[in-house]
DNA sequence: TTGAAAGCGCTAACAT
DNA sequence: ATGTTAGCGCTTTCAA
């Protein structure tokens, strides 16, 4: 393993200018600048994190904290996936944390560089209580100055219901779970504002968010809609349930565009939620908040994916 | 944050000390070690990582090396879990990693401390040229001398016949995948073995390792046989559909014990996988090895959870 | 524009 | 059993 002195000493300059030419090249003069990155490319320099970390009091680890209970949760993975990329890029080593605590959160102040919150809520004590200590980035909407990505729930609801418009079906019923989560919320509103717009009135029906939901809902209908957009993919694999037991066939959205769509009969048209992204950007948006103070909100878009659940309407 | 410093000044002895006192109290004198302590916690002293890691060349770090294609494998992130566990436990952090390349590895020596390695193959070019200059653990059977633990994948095969022989089934399929993959075949072997114990002939049928291998290796039996044991739980989803299509009501047993058992229609009955236990187990006997150079092999043991799709036979 | 000295927090090697 | 010295690799003073 080189280290600066290794550098330094085959460019003919001191460890310190070697140093500054790699991190602070504005001080360096442009010639001495080439000798040291010749030469830290021929010895295939790679800066210490540690020894760097020691002198700066970085850590250069961001934890990734998510509830325990999400642990299992697919989706997740694919999100921590994204973090984790950003993370790797970006020369940072990634802790995953199972934890709501946060008193558990407060320990690692000075342990790590930046904490990821999961399941952020609008106003969120971890938000509040941490962001003064270290830099944190938010998965979701929060009141609390903090980098903060999301995906465009709206957005999300009005991509569903405008596919089953164009594909000429008027009575599509939106099925969802009654709740304060601001994500529901939004995709409620993108399919309302989609109805209205198309003159049309919603029929919204509620019920837990899982698969029995899903199933439950469409037995509580007084009819069977013409076409049905579910707020997860979960709640669709109950439709399709319900509506294989008595031989319907109406055309079904879901949302989440995970692995669920590939294992249903047929294969899922869904709203597919950019994880990936989110997680990347998340992380990307707080390594900008350290290094620079900017705290970016963003929405990221999801896109619908079709796929057998839906075709168009035959008069 | 306190340093040993500042826990020496407390205690009244050198800096030393101290750490001795805290890391290898067998050279240090009983009431000094308690003196130590006593200011240790006074302090809230936590040693910071980085500056062991400077002193030590440890880097406190360890890589999950994953294929770029188990990415979004949610039976994957099971056991990523079990390992970010373990490393916490010990003082850990964990980068996640997606690749296969040995190259795009090799330029982790002296980044990490530790790689652990997934889809490992018996002869594995990876574990070969890694284990010279790293510690590494394996997720599955290497002929190497690395740390390895994998499921019990010939137990896992036993464990599914014997239900169905147990529930009275004597024509009983065993449907899979052909291939060199060491895990497929013990679970092959299982299932031959308990047959053969049992005086009966095995039914094999290879096919795609997916849902439509599934669906696929139903079509080409001459005729359904009386129970049906699926090498994983995806190619049981495509013998449940197949039975569906055709009314046909047997029991089927899958294999992973996954998210998937929940949402087949009835609930699966399957052989779970425990890759959190695996996950975390293998991170524990890497770290085993790191300090005493011992090397773990180990196999976990799968277990059954019946669900609705197996039921006694019925004269 | 460059360099010398110093120190981040910790612990091995060498005293005592 | 304890302390002294020194140095891991890097970068922030301060000086030239």
């Amino acid at each position: 393993m080189a280290t600066v002195k290794d550098v330094a000493r085959l460019a003919g300059v001191s460890p310190i200018t070697a140093s500054r030419a790699l991190n602070n090249p504005a001080l360096v003069h442009p010639d001495t600048i080439s000798k040291v990155k010749a030469a830290a490319k021929q010895l295939g320099y790679q800066p210490s994190r540690v020894a760097q970390g020691l002198r700066t009091g970085q850590t250069w680890i961001v934890m990734l904290s998510v509830k325990q209970k999400d642990t299992y949760d697919p989706l997740l993975f694919e999100f921590a996936t994204g973090v984790s990329e950003a993370c790797r890029e970006n020369g940072y080593s990634l802790l995953i944390y199972p934890t709501d605590g946060i008193a558990e959160l407060e320990s690692f102040i000075g342990k790590v560089d930046g904490v990821i919150l999961t399941d952020i809520k609008d106003h969120d004590a971890r938000a509040e209580r941490l962001s003064a200590e270290l830099t944190i980035g938010a998965f979701g909407q929060t009141q609390y100055d903090v980098p903060q990505i999301d995906v465009d729930n709206m957005l999300g609801g009005q991509l569903g219901t405008r596919h089953l418009l164009m594909l000429g079906y008027r009575d599509i019923a939106f099925i969802t779970s009654s709740s304060d989560l601001l994500f529901l919320q939004h995709r409620e509103q993108g399919y309302v504002h989609c109805m209205k717009e198309a003159g049309l009135k919603p029929t919204i029906v509620y019920n837990s968010f899982d698969m029995h939901g899903g199933y439950a809902a469409m037995t509580s209908l007084e009819r069977t809609p013409e076409a049905v957009f579910c707020a997860s993919d979960s709640m669709a694999v109950g439709v399709l349930r319900y509506l294989h037991e008595r031989n319907l066939r109406i055309p079904v959205v879901g949302y989440d565009g995970g692995y669920l769509t590939e294992i249903t009969d047929p294969p899922l048209t869904s709203v597919k939620q950019p994880f990936f992204t989110v997680g990347k950007r998340l992380a990307e948006a707080m390594f900008e908040c350290m290094s620079s103070g900017n705290i970016v909100r963003e929405l990221v878009e999801p896109e619908l994916v079709v796929k057998d659940s839906t075709w168009p309407r035959i008069e």
